[in-house]
RNA sequence: GCUUGGGUGGCGGAAUAGGUAGACGCACAGGACUUAAAAUCCUGUGUCCCUUGUGGACGUGCGGGUUCGAUUCCCGCCCUAAGCACCA
């Protein structure tokens, strides 16, 4: 091809080239691979978006952030799997089709369309060809096929609970999703509604999902690894039998007492027991209930229609409860203890039972404090073994939960904490009323829905024969056309008699299908692995095929999923090894959570509301520091603040707007380089123009030395007899800003950094615009550091800016197949043209800069410290002192220590 | 309260096996070009001081310490963000 025939613009347009790019990668599929086993695989994966109809900054963040580490393993040579798809069911479906009558399929369709052309105006490499949307029957049909499998192995059940259930979007929540007491949606405080629903047993994992983090921490966030740590919450403890009597009956009785199982992190407090106190909903108050008075029975029913009730963030609950009349019997010391009803003892944890220890525990002392029980100090700190309360009975003023040692404990007494908790346990476990234990705050993951936009559960109850699970060859389970949206928290598809009247997979007799569907994050715990064989109809995948592709080797996405998807994903990912699907523990070697994008939002005291940004000035001082802001109309004060984009704050970006305007490669690199990956980032429009800046500057180097000498470096190069007779200083040192900027760059990405490499190619180009040498009387060798320079910033820039560098590249070497098919590697860093032949080394005296000499690199020791000591500076500063020491660190500077 | 991050110019941020703090960008100021504006290009920009210099002092949240030398390591605080929160 001649170069001569590609009349470039003169301009940068940047929608012209991105359609151009756009159009050719299609046709030449240049994103899309397949698994090859003689090639080094690499799996980029961002999360998969929720089709909510508009992308927004975040997932435009999101995306450039793995689009650019696809690009950069690609020209590194590796195959790069790169795929997206739809997290397609969820609630803004039905909730659209709640409020406009529409069907949530077709929204859903429509929103990805809508989408998908989105992320093909952004240029983002993905292989179309492995896209996936969860709401189509060919996927969530092997969503029903999990589910049947972990039935199989006891790993999913249906239970009577008491589920999270939150009262603005009328739907059950995982634990996960109702994380710290507010719905993961819409962050409405969730009630507690008793509803019986399908489990999945993610805690017969929970010790697994803890150990096997040695085997991702290296890769991960620290935080997020944290997070799941302290969301499993395993805690190593004893469990302990406390039998019960009442006025009916006697431990000594011939019929054997029922007896409340304790769990306690302290065993060696035991002694200090004043009381056993259960949970409400606990077994022992059904099994007694006719012993107990009507003022304990009301108060038990008060207690539990409290504990429904949504409680603010952060609200103290004031402790409640009543003694039963019931007693239980300290193993230990035999001593007799009363049994209450506390509201702060949850049924969900441990045994649903304490004892309570007063002395030793904050909340049992509030509790004993409340209702005058008596404390007992058991543990005191070694330093002063003096017992406070010489009668054990009157009331000490602090609580000690420290370890020490124990008094008032019988034949315990005098032993350290640490021995009494081994010692205890194992006499416990001799005496058969107890024995170590571990509990784990992780409880199984609830999936039941009562809504229709989901997976249906693929379950029959048939009237003989129960709860059947539907035949593998008869899934998929297909959703109806649609349903009665009403809206008010019940299954939909319950008043679908085409969908749930059946016939029992097991007798044939009429039945009912379950109506409840999946819970969303079903869907995205396996997606990934789907990519992989995204058209398989017998099996979710082919394990020989995602074997190849997985683990994912990057997953990037908003550290938000840490403890929802990023956790299920873990357990799914266990149960597909032990089903014998892939052969590995992890699903993710390295995770990157990337910070939000916010904006710029403006609030007007005076007007009580926020205000778009053209109608707000900025007030500056002389130096540019912002003084004020004031509302352009009546100059009254506006308040500036960064916050969350929205559009009710006026402070939001659309990412359609951002391409029409600047491009979509001016938008990535912005994105990019505007803060690091995992920091806020704040989208300001005076940012993406100097990305823009940027763009053009390059464009006009690139168009000034394409046209004068049309020729490719290498052709140059072999002209150029001997490279290391370049005799030019410019050449000489336009070649090596470039080979130090690759070797910058090539390091910074391997380090996951994206907003460094962007400063370093701008330098690069700053030195092209140093270089004071034109086109006309350029000397091949000057032509030559030109081309290597561009060629190589060219290349370098394509993770960030696809389309340009695309553009640039043909414009550079007239190949019209793009630069992945035209062969084109990452640029490696020759190391000896990187090297400066002069360096500057800083001379110190006692640590402080005083002057700086220039030398050759790897100058000796010695001969640095003569430089050092002869300069006219540094002797000025040394006459007439005393030089104690000289510190030498060659290639870095020289201190002198004087007196 | 507990856990984990983070505090560097007007702003986003560079730089840590301890070695010239402030790269790069934004903003701002001055200049060139222009009838003008935009665009572009050039120059300057941590703070303070003076005798205006290849000048000095100070400076990476605060207070100590180690070191020839600390943004980096150690000890103790302060602030801030996120997560969890009656977990026995």
């Amino acid at each position: 091809m001649n170069i001569e025939l590609f009349i470039m613009d003169e301009k940068y347009f940047a929608l012209k080239i991105e359609q151009k790019w756009q159009r050719r990668w299609a046709e030449n599929r240049t994103f899309e691979a397949d698994a090859d086993e003689a090639k080094e695989k690499f799996y980029a994966l961002e999360m998969l978006p929720y089709p909510s109809g508009r992308l927004h900054m975040g997932h435009v963040r999101n995306y450039s952030i793995g689009d650019a580490l696809a690009w950069y393993k690609r020209l590194q040579g590796f195959n790069v799997l790169h795929p997206i798809g739809w997290d397609s069911f969820g609630q803004p479906a039905e909730q659209a089709a709640i409020k406009k009558g529409v069907n949530p399929r077709e929204w859903t369709e429509d929103n990805i369309n809508q989408m998908r052309a989105q992320l093909q105006k952004l240029g983002f490499s993905y292989d179309w060809r492995r896209e996936i949307a969860a709401h189509r029957p060919e996927y969530y049909k092997h969503d029903q096929w999990f589910f049947l499998k972990m039935l199989e192995r006891g790993l999913a059940y249906k239970k009577m609970t008491q589920v999270n259930w939150c009262p603005k979007d009328l739907t059950t929540l995982s634990n996960e999703q109702a994380s710290g007491g507010v719905c993961w949606r819409c962050g409405t405080a969730v009630e507690k509604k008793d509803l019986a629903q399908w489990f999945l047993r993610i805690t017969a994992y929970a010790e697994e999902l803890l150990t096997a983090m040695s085997e991702i921490e290296a890769g991960w966030a620290e935080r997020v690894l944290t997070m799941q740590k302290h969301w499993i919450g395993k805690s190593e403890g004893a469990f302990i039998e406390f039998k019960v009597q009442s006025s009916k009956f006697k431990v000594q009785d011939s019929e054997s007492p029922r007896s409340i199982k304790v769990f306690t992190t302290r065993i060696d407090t035991t002694y200090g027991a004043n009381a056993i106190v259960v949970a409400a909903e606990h077994p022992i108050i059904e099994a007694h209930k006719a012993e107990l008075s009507k003022e304990v029975l009301t108060k038990i029913e008060a207690i539990k229609i409290e504990k429904a009730k949504p409680t603010e963030y952060g609200e103290e609950v004031e402790k409640d409860g009543i003694d039963t009349g019931l007693t239980a019997i300290n193993p230990f010391s035999g001593e007799e203890l009363p049994v209450w009803i506390g509201n702060y003892v949850m049924l969900e944890y441990g045994s649903g039972a304490v004892m309570s220890v007063p002395a030793h525990d904050e909340r049992d002392f509030e509790f004993a404090k409340k209702f005058g029980l008596p404390i007992r100090e058991v543990v005191v700190r070694s330093s002063d073994s003096k017992v406070q309360s010489e009668d054990g009975k009157s009331p000490i003023e602090t609580v000690f939960t420290d370890y020490g040692v124990l008094v008032n404990s019988g034949e315990w007494s005098g032993k350290s904490s640490e021995d009494a908790k081994r010692e205890m346990a194992d006499f416990a476990k001799a005496e058969e009323f107890g024995e170590s234990a571990v509990t784990y705050r992780l409880r199984d993951w609830g999936i039941s829905r009562q809504r229709f936009w989901g997976a249906p559960i693929p379950i029959v109850y048939c009237e003989k024969c129960g709860a059947v699970p539907e035949k593998y060859e008869n899934l998929p389970i297909e959703l109806p056309e649609t349903a009665p949206f009403t809206g008010i928290g019940e299954s939909p598809l319950a008043k679908v008699p085409e969908f749930y009247e059946t016939t029992c997979p097991n007798c044939n007799e009429p039945a009912k299908r379950e109506t409840d569907t999946m819970d969303t994050f079903v869907d995205s715990s396996w997606y990934y692995f789907r990519y992989t064989d995204p058209k398989n109809e017998n099996a979710p995948f082919a394990s020989e095929i995602a074997n190849y592709w997985l683990p994912v080797d990057q997953y990037i996405g908003g550290v938000d999923h840490a403890v929802m998807h990023l956790l299920y994903t873990r357990f799914w990912t266990k149960v597909m090894r032990d089903i014998g699907l892939v052969n590995f523990d992890e699903p993710v070697k390295n995770l990157l959570t990337q910070g939000m994008v916010v904006g710029e939002s403006f609030y007007s005291e005076s007007k009580a509301s926020y205000i778009a940004p053209d109608e707000v000035e900025i007030k500056r001082d002389a130096k540019g520091k912002v003084t004020k802001a004031v509302l352009r109309s009546d100059e009254s004060p506006i308040r500036v603040a960064i916050e969350k984009m929205s559009k009710s704050k006026y402070n939001g970006v659309d990412p359609d707007d951002m391409i029409a305007i600047y491009g979509a490669d001016a938008a990535r690199i912005f994105s990019l380089f505007a803060a690091p990956a995992q920091n806020e980032l704040v989208w300001l429009e005076t940012g993406i123009e100097g990305a823009v800046r940027f763009l053009q500057r390059v464009y006009r180097f690139v168009c000034k030395w394409s046209q004068e000498s049309g020729v490719r470096s290498q052709d140059l190069e072999s002209k150029i007899e001997d490279l290391s007779a370049i005799t030019s200083d410019e050449a000489r040192k336009l070649r090596r800003k470039t080979h130090q900027t690759i070797k910058r760059v090539t390091e910074n990405f391997e380090n996951y950094q994206f907003n460094t490499p962007v400063a370093a190619l701008m330098e690069l180009s700053n030195a092209l615009g140093d270089f004071k040498i034109e086109p006309e009387t350029a000397t091949d060798a000057e032509k030559f550091a030109v081309r290597e320079a561009l060629e190589s910033l060219v290349l370098m820039l394509a993770p960030y800016a696809p389309h340009f560098a695309e553009e640039m590249w043909e414009v550079l070497t007239g190949s019209e197949k793009g630069i992945l098919q035209s062969g084109a590697a990452f640029p490696v860093a020759d190391e000896n043209l990187a090297k400066a032949d002069e360096i500057e080394i800083p001379i110190q005296i006692n640590g402080k800069l005083r002057s700086r000499i220039l030398t050759a690199p790897e100058t000796a020791k010695a001969e640095l410290e003569a430089l050092a000591l002869a300069d006219a500076k540094i002797k000025e500063y040394t006459s007439g002192k005393q030089i104690v020491k000289v510190v030498v660190v060659p290639n870095r500077l020289v201190n002198i220590v004087v007196k």
